[in-house]
DNA sequence: AGCAAAAAGTGCGTGCACGCAAGTTTGCGT
DNA sequence: ACGCAAACTTGCGTGCACGCACTTTTTGCT
């Protein structure tokens, strides 16, 4: 009902993404991202090369896209399920903590190898940006329409709070010697997380406040 | 002084670079930017077209940045060039309005072109995110350093509002029918980027409150 | 059920990004 | 002044992204 326009083709469509992905990412393991040719991917997702890139448009956006696949829409639904007495600010920072933080999950490896080769976690960081639709909505849905932007503009720093975070976690470190000189190594991805979307609570809390005391009933 | 760490060398680069971007706008305006190959481009500039590519990694972004050239560095200086006793919020939002206020540009008909062509928008709003770097460093010296990542986020979140503002001032917003139903056509872009920016001042406000109450005598 | 329109998959051709391995210029030390 | 080392440029080769036109499948309508 809510994405079914047409069934059958929306489904076919979606195995064959999925099909694509899964294959990208296997091979990748097995043979190391820079032995994989999109022909090979398409291959054993028996499709064309060609209809590929009808999904993919970079090979390293495939084999990405195995690992951070729903993770958009999942944090779009998970700051729609917070309950509307919990701080707009928490409920998202919890959403997304949630939604990055390591899951024990099988793709543990495949994890390994994306922080590992430079053009993969480029576009991994990248992924950090396709949340920036849904969480648009659900903060939109939140907020009623305090202004045309606002919920566009939370959602686009949050985005960019995260993949603040992204880089950091993923990069050695290299940037000038600045003033404080200590920098922390690594630090736990979810923590990371939660320290660079902190300066942006002030702005989430400040656009609530206004949606609660800017209509109460009206529109 | 700034820059000039080996002189000769990086002045010869410069020269390249921006006799690539002109030569791709003035080829782009003269034919359509369909029809300017990447060969003519490097060609009008006098170099390979393989150097052309070690300079920039697609056409459109020749073009684009032949516009956008020093933005970024000019919204550092903006910024920097603010007396401490305005308000880091202002400071940020009038330097940045400053920068993308047309100057009755010679620019003006470069602009038509860009926003007429999908490929050339995209390319445009990708250079939102040029002023991120430069920015950071601005507000992280008028900041102290409140928080490792504080100054980066603010700067990123910044540069994603004006990137949200680029869109709506490109795009012929054709989204969803919203609630209220009633989007600026078009405005001006000053004004749209001064409402985009407009919910970050919350946060602007409280990093530079806990910067000025958190260290009130170092750095 | 049969048909027409839309959508997805496919083959082909073109232009391009980018790695690699020279060749060339610039800068610096002695 | 001279030569060495590093940086920039260049030619070449490969894989790829993407437009276009065509075939096959799905869908909605009568």
């Amino acid at each position: 009902m809510t994405t079914r326009r047409t069934g059958l083709r929306e489904q076919k469509k979606r195995a064959t993404r999925e099909a694509l992905r899964e294959a990208a990412l296997r091979l990748a393991l097995e043979r190391g991202p820079d032995n994989v040719r999109v022909d090979d991917i398409a291959e054993a997702a028996g499709v064309s090369p060609r209809t590929y890139n009808n999904y993919f448009s970079s090979r390293e956006q495939a084999i990405v896209a195995a690992v951070t696949a729903e993770r958009e829409s999942r944090v779009a639904e998970a700051v729609a399920a917070q309950p509307d007495q919990v701080r707009l600010a928490d409920a998202v920072v919890d959403a997304i903590v949630e939604q990055y933080t390591d899951p024990g999950e099988p793709h543990r490896d495949a994890m390994l190898l994306i922080t590992t080769r430079p053009a993969l976690r480029e576009a991994f960081l990248d992924t950090a940006a396709a949340i920036e639709h849904p969480l648009a909505d659900a903060i939109s849905q939140r907020l009623g329409d305090s202004g045309p932007h606002t919920a566009r503009v939370l959602a686009a720093s949050v985005a960019a709070a995260v993949r603040v975070a992204l880089e950091q976690w993923v990069r050695p470190v290299s940037t000038s010697p600045a003033a404080s000189g200590l920098v922390v190594p690594s630090g736990s991805l979810p923590d990371l997380i939660r320290s660079t979307l902190a300066p942006l609570t002030p702005a989430l809390d400040a656009a609530e406040e206004r949606a609660r005391r800017g209509q109460p009933d009206s529109v």
